[in-house]
DNA sequence: CTAAGTGCAAAGTATTTGCTTAGGA
DNA sequence: TCCTAAGCAAATACTTTGCACTTAG
């Protein structure tokens, strides 16, 4: 179960299923459960880690019926799959606005960071010089966070390579 | 068979073969050809490719091997490989220095943008304001190249969203 | 009522691993 | 000769799909 008085939350979760109306999905317990916990999670949750949470509401939920609503979210726009080559992707339900990530290699934490304007200058410039349309661009920084470099291991979600 | 004239292309060989050797690695026929395929590449071939290539020469070669080989050489540091989520990953066997992808959407090309100033300036920045340290970056730029744009297409590895 | 979603199991992809044989140094 | 690599097959990990049953609207 989760907490979620929070009012923004709430308010959030309410606008993702009205999203989901509008294009004529149904709006299931499983997946509200899922809405929910997508908005109130900050840690980028793997799909395996949102079935475990809804497991224990939805004692009988399926990994796959995870899979199949954050396709549907995807799709419309409403969460972000981060995915690092053969690790599990990571979903990210809050922040829609373009902004970069910096990951731990060693914990897997994900921070966003807010974008800046030359990031932004420097995709438009490098499509535009090279006659593309530009459709999107991620940034990945990967490092040692301070409790990782500090051997305050808390192990979750480790990432090997930028690469894969 | 890849023509393999090219004093450049060659002199890289060498030394990539060199580097495998001081590692204790041996450098067999097989790698050889995977070397040189690498090198006189510049479209970030997929490792199924690099196999069907190297299958011309050696009929018997499987790509456990070319895995094998290509494991070796990212280790070494000596090829990058770009995952992109759940399609295959490709390699660049050329460009060590670090740089940004540009990546159509459509057929796949991948060109490398030398990295610009500002870029190392913000990950600098991001990592050090975060009490992180940096490790590495990874900035690629998703668009519709021009061949693409005009419905020229010639399909090759079709890559669909920036996150998986 | 009925199209869409659930949940199970099975299939799919991309990659890795184990093990036996071959062959480079 | 010795020990790494090749090559095959089987395993793995994540994700998707097919289908019969259920349910929201």
């Amino acid at each position: 179960m989760i907490a979620t008085q929070d009012p923004k939350i709430h308010k959030r979760v309410e606008a993702l299923g009205e999203r989901l109306r509008e294009r004529g999905c149904r709006l299931t317990p499983q997946r509200l459960a899922l809405l929910r916990l997508l908005v109130s999670s900050n840690t980028h949750p793997t799909a395996e880690q949102l079935y475990q949470q809804l497991h224990e509401d939805f004692p009988t939920t399926s990994l796959a019926t995870v899979y199949k609503t954050l396709a549907v979210l995807k799709e419309t726009g409403d969460v972000l799959e981060v995915g690092f080559g053969n690790h599990p992707s990571r979903f990210d339900g809050n922040n829609l606005s373009p902004h970069a990530h910096l990951i731990c290699r060693d914990c897997g934490e994900i921070i966003d960071i807010m974008e800046n304007r030359n990031l932004s200058e420097f995709s438009r410039q490098v499509t535009s010089r090279s006659g593309y349309r530009l459709i999107s661009q991620r940034i990945d920084i990967f490092g040692i966070c301070p409790h990782c470099k500090n051997g305050d291991k808390k192990p979750s979600n480790t990432i090997i390579n930028q690469g894969e």
